[in-house]
DNA sequence: ACCGGAGCGCTGACC
DNA sequence: GCGCTCCGGT
């Protein structure tokens, strides 16, 4: 037997073999596309192991999802086949990384391994209490807006007592006042949000070299994927979790950057060559996914932003099918046009896995779900409403999540009256203030509760949750199995008994889906695997992973790539995924592009970036559909076409849809090949901002600043005649671009 | 003092 | 179209 390479290389080409055999010293992998960047991972880690005798426990693998973490893992285990070691590499998401640390080292900074994890309801819900604490109205600052600004600093690495010296305005000062009070508050109850998970490691490493050189000395090998999305907070703990060798692999695109919503700084990857100078930079061109009329499209797109590396995908692949174009009077035409193409191609073969409809926001999925459900299309929702985000759901891990961190006010407000036992608001603040005065954790305290003066309906519930409190807390410490502590919580708390008596057919739903719950938690329960934490009794160790894995979960994570479904997600979800078949559906101007990028270069380009990471997701037929007029928020609005779908060379693509004249939705559909996509109604769209008419038949003139009694301020883009009545379509600073009539708007 | 009904205001993408 | 807030009924 040979070395890994020599049996394996001819598996790679050129440069991705460049990739993987330069194991020391800086690595920029920008891989296209398609261009096999997870092989490249994967191959190298194999090749660490196999050909260097890297041990397990020096090498640090970093993804996004734990989905991509997943199935590193799966291929690196495959690669390495029945010989290699039992055990692998750590391979996880930054989160979960920074998880582990804090639930080993967290003492340091005043936590138990027990720590609560916020998600962003939690984390928007406890500043509330700290506003009010403070006197602050979220009337006057949203809540959201402080939020985004400690966000921003915690992003830059600063904790609170760093920020209180920077303030510049009045606006800041209080984010700083209440930085510090979220943060108390938070380490009280014994939570971290998300930022929190990276920046207290940060902080770790920063604060106790020990711990530090502990994971520099045991992290030779670190390899980052999805580059692009790192922010300034992970680009600077990946520098305190390097040593000296610098042996760190980066591999990502920057024309798939598409977080910079919340920090990602594609700068991190624009400029890594620099940062680390002798940097190897490897460019992986060459697109193994996509037909040639894709890539064309998907490149005509990208070129036409300005900040990014120079590179040009390639395929050998044939140009196949062309990109089909679809217009359609309105959303619900939308809907069944596409559905209707999905019926024909499952009819022709297609598996149902293999096609998905992707769009900007979430909310665009329930218009698809509908036609789905009528045509009897199996289907599955990656993201919007999780099932972990579910009440029921969120109600029972409360539950458990009290019982493994007392402290967790989250979730002591959560189960307290629930099911309904007649403990209102005014009870539970009494009960909240009480337990604070006795410096016990509420759940704690709770369980001891007494002779407390509160009298009426809510005493005798608040003695049921006290019994349901003592006895979980004991089990907690008694008890091994998960599912068993949970069926006898479900029994206690009477829980699916009151869903059960209601007898609706959402209660119904319900109870299945605690019973999922309980599949889930089984499950997991069968696959445990002690973690490195191993303080506790085994249910605790147990609770501790399984609400940590439930907390750190992804939208992405509920994906099942078997299932004999058709896959809708936001664009965002479907990076690094690929199908056969995509319908890119909703592209509008305001929509996709999105009315808030409208504001800035950068985020335009974001929104580009987004496009190509949408049609890029196609291997073999990709079909850009649009609505006319669409119901947002239940009233209809005029929709101009995406300007992406002007960027698209007219060589690439095929215009299969336009507009009915008839309205109504009982007509027959047929797909059908139309007039020429230069004579389309598309074409008509395309150049709105060249074909603006002379001035002097308008009363208002494109580029001219207006007022809408509804709709705000914005600027004219293009003035047309419907029938007598003057038509503008006007971009609004705060709803996106609308057509309305001129008599409605009054210039500024 | 709690519960359920009616009305208002708004929603981007996610770990 | 949905979730949160206010208000009147028990």
């Amino acid at each position: 037997m040979g070395t890994f390479l020599e049996t394996h290389g001819s598996e790679l080409n050129e440069r991705q073999l460049a990739a993987v055999s330069q194991t020391e010293g800086p690595v920029l992998v920008l891989a296209g596309a398609g261009s096999g960047k997870t092989r490249v991972l994967t191959y190298r880690i194999a090749h660490l192991i196999y050909d260097h005798y890297i041990p397990l426990d020096a090498i640090l693998a970093m993804t996004f999802s734990n989905k991509a973490a997943r199935e590193m893992h799966e291929r690196v285990k495959h690669l390495l086949g029945d010989e290699g070691p039992a055990r692998l590499p750590w391979i996880s998401t930054f989160h979960s990384v920074c998880a582990r640390i804090l639930r080993l080292h967290g003492g340091r900074l005043g936590y138990t391994s027990d720590f609560a994890i916020y998600d962003d309801a939690d984390q928007k819900s406890l500043m509330k209490d700290c506003m009010e604490k403070a006197g602050i109205s979220d009337k006057e600052i949203a809540v959201d807006t402080i939020l985004h600004q400690i966000g921003e600093w915690k992003n830059k690495g600063k904790f609170f007592d760093e920020v209180e010296s920077l303030t510049r305005s009045s606006f800041e000062e209080t984010c700083a006042k209440l930085y510090k009070t979220y943060t108390e508050e938070m380490k009280k109850v014994q939570a971290m949000d998300f930022d929190d998970l990276l920046l207290n490691t940060y902080r770790l490493f920063k604060e106790h070299p020990d711990v530090k050189n502990f994971y520099q000395d045991q992290w030779r090998y670190i390899l980052i994927d999805e580059f692009q999305d790192t922010n300034e907070l992970q680009y600077n703990l990946l520098r305190e979790m390097m040593n000296s060798h610098r042996n760190i692999c980066v591999v990502g695109d920057d024309d798939q950057s598409i977080y910079g919503w919340r920090g990602a700084k594609i700068e991190n990857i624009l400029e890594f060559d620099k940062e680390f100078k002798g940097a190897k930079v490897v460019k992986l061109e060459q697109n193994y996914r996509s037909t040639g009329n894709i890539l064309k499209a998907a490149t005509a797109i990208i070129s036409k932003n300005q900040m990014r590396h120079e590179k040009t995908l390639w395929t050998n692949a044939s140009d196949g099918q062309k990109i089909r174009l679809a217009s359609l009077e309105d959303d619900r035409e939308e809907a069944h046009f596409i559905v209707g193409e999905m019926k024909r191609l499952m009819e022709q073969g297609v598996s149902a896995s293999e096609i998905a409809v992707l769009y900007r926001v979430n909310s665009l999925s329930r218009g698809f779900e509908e036609e789905c459900l009528r045509y009897r299309i199996p289907y599955q929702i990656i993201g919007g409403f999780r099932f972990y985000e579910r009440k029921e759901i969120k109600d029972i891990l409360s539950y458990l999540k009290i019982l493994l961190n007392p402290s967790d006010i989250m979730a002591f407000r959560r189960t307290i009256n629930t099911p309904l036992r007649g403990i209102g608001a005014t009870s539970v603040e009494k009960l909240e203030g009480l337990a604070n005065i006795s410096q016990n954790p509420i759940g704690v305290w709770i369980s001891q509760w007494d002779a407390i003066p509160i009298t009426g309906k809510a005493r005798d519930g608040i003695s049921q949750y006290r019994d349901i409190m003592a006895w979980g807390l004991s089990e907690v410490e008694s008890r091994d199995s998960l599912v068993d502590l949970l069926i006898d919580l479900l029994k206690k708390t009477k829980y699916v008994e009151v869903l059960e008596k209601l007898g609706t057919e959402e209660s119904k739903e319900r109870v299945q889906n605690i019973e999922e719950l309980l599949s889930a938690v089984q499950q997991f329960e069968e696959n445990f695997r002690e973690p490195d934490v191993t303080e506790g009794s085994l249910l605790r160790r147990k609770l501790r992973a399984f609400l940590e894995q439930v907390s750190l979960m992804s939208d992405i994570d509920g994906l099942y790539e078997t299932a004999e479904k058709v896959t809708m997600m936001s664009l965002h979800a479907a990076k690094g995924l690929e199908f056969k078949v995509c319908f890119l559906a909703g592209m509008e101007e305001g929509l996709f592009p999105s009315a808030r990028s409208y504001d800035s270069y950068e985020k335009t380009e974001e929104e580009r970036r987004l496009c190509y990471v949408g049609m890029t997701r196609a291997k073999e037929k990709l079909y850009l559909t649009r609505a006319e007029r669409r119901r947002v928020f239940g009233s209809i609005n005029f929709c101009v076409a995406s300007r992406f779908l002007k960027d698209v060379p007219m060589s690439a693509v095929e215009t299969v849809r336009e507009p009915a004249e008839s309205s109504g939705s009982d007509y027959a559909w047929r797909p059908r090949i139309q007039k020429s996509a230069a004579q389309s109604q598309f074409a008509n769209d395309f150049d709105f901002d060249q074909r603006v008419q002379s001035d002097e038949d308008f009363s208002f003139r494109k580029g001219e600043r207006v007022v809408h009694p509804s709709f705000g301020e914005g600027i004219v883009q293009k003035a047309e005649f419907l029938g007598a009545d003057e038509c503008l379509s006007i971009a609004f600073a705060r709803r996106g671009l609308k057509k309305v009539l001129s008599k409605f708007v009054t210039k500024l």
